[in-house]
DNA sequence: GCGACAG
DNA sequence: ATCTTGTCGC
């Protein structure tokens, strides 16, 4: 890693000086072969944690590359500064995957942010992979709750900008938050959470990786002193 | 000033 | 994120 920053400031000013790499403009690859979900899981000191990407093949939804790895929160929990907690330790788990995904989907928002540029957007600029995020809960914007069916969605809005859509992927069930990450339409970026998400609420993708850095976690892959 | 606030 | 029982619904 770079220029870790060690205060809300620095942090802002990294967000600001990266967030006019973000591409909005590609639509993204056609036919997303490969697909990589990360997500983090926190040991009990909530300090140590566990990163994991697993890359699904995207028309069978099975798991054809994974990787873990560990490491400690880099920054305090701050909304909007979220990504700076997990993103050391997320980057050296896609250091240790051997393939190169289509789309990185994370759990977290994209351009649905403050300042337009959440972890998705930081990790897409970083790896120069597109990227999407899908949120559990809104971070900003205002939105009108989607039909009840699976598929339905509503604008995210926040101020006088779209950033995002909130999509149904199940009938009746809360809804995502999707938002562009880097290098991908809002289109596309929804239409392929639907892909991912054919029978749960969340994306197969944050599904097994989140999966899988609990049960590093559990296995003990984080031990004293990390 | 008060509340809201990804994971 | 994580701490946690029962409960509603298919």
């Amino acid at each position: 890693m770079i220029s870790a920053p060690r205060t809300i400031a620095e942090a802002e000013a990294v967000q600001d000086r990266l967030r006019p790499l973000v591409d909005l403009v590609g639509p993204g690859p056609a036919e997303p072969r490969t697909v990589a979900g990360l997500d983090v899981a926190y040991a009990e000191d909530g300090v140590r944690l566990a990163a994991a990407v697993v890359v699904l093949d995207t028309r069978t939804l099975t798991v054809v590359d994974s990787a873990v790895a560990v490491g400690r929160v880099a920054f305090d929990y701050v909304p909007g500064l979220f990504a700076f907690r997990e993103l050391p330790t997320l980057l050296d788990a896609l250091d240790r995957i051997t393939t190169i995904p289509d789309v990185l989907v994370c759990d977290g928002h994209g351009i649905a942010h403050p300042r337009r540029f959440g972890l998705a957007c930081h990790l897409g600029v970083l790896t120069g992979r597109p990227a999407i995020g899908v949120g559990k809960t809104p971070l900003v914007g205002s939105w009108e709750p989607p039909a009840r069916q699976r598929g339905a969605w509503t604008p995210l809005i926040d101020g006088t900008e779209t950033v995002g859509r909130v999509v149904r992927t199940r009938d009746g069930v809360k809804p995502v938050f999707v938002s562009v990450g880097h290098g991908m339409a809002l289109d596309n970026a929804c239409s392929l959470v639907l892909t991912l998400s054919p029978q749960y609420r969340l994306p197969e993708t944050t599904r097994q990786a989140d999966r899988l850095c609990r049960a590093a976690l559990v296995a003990g892959v984080v031990t004293d002193r990390g």
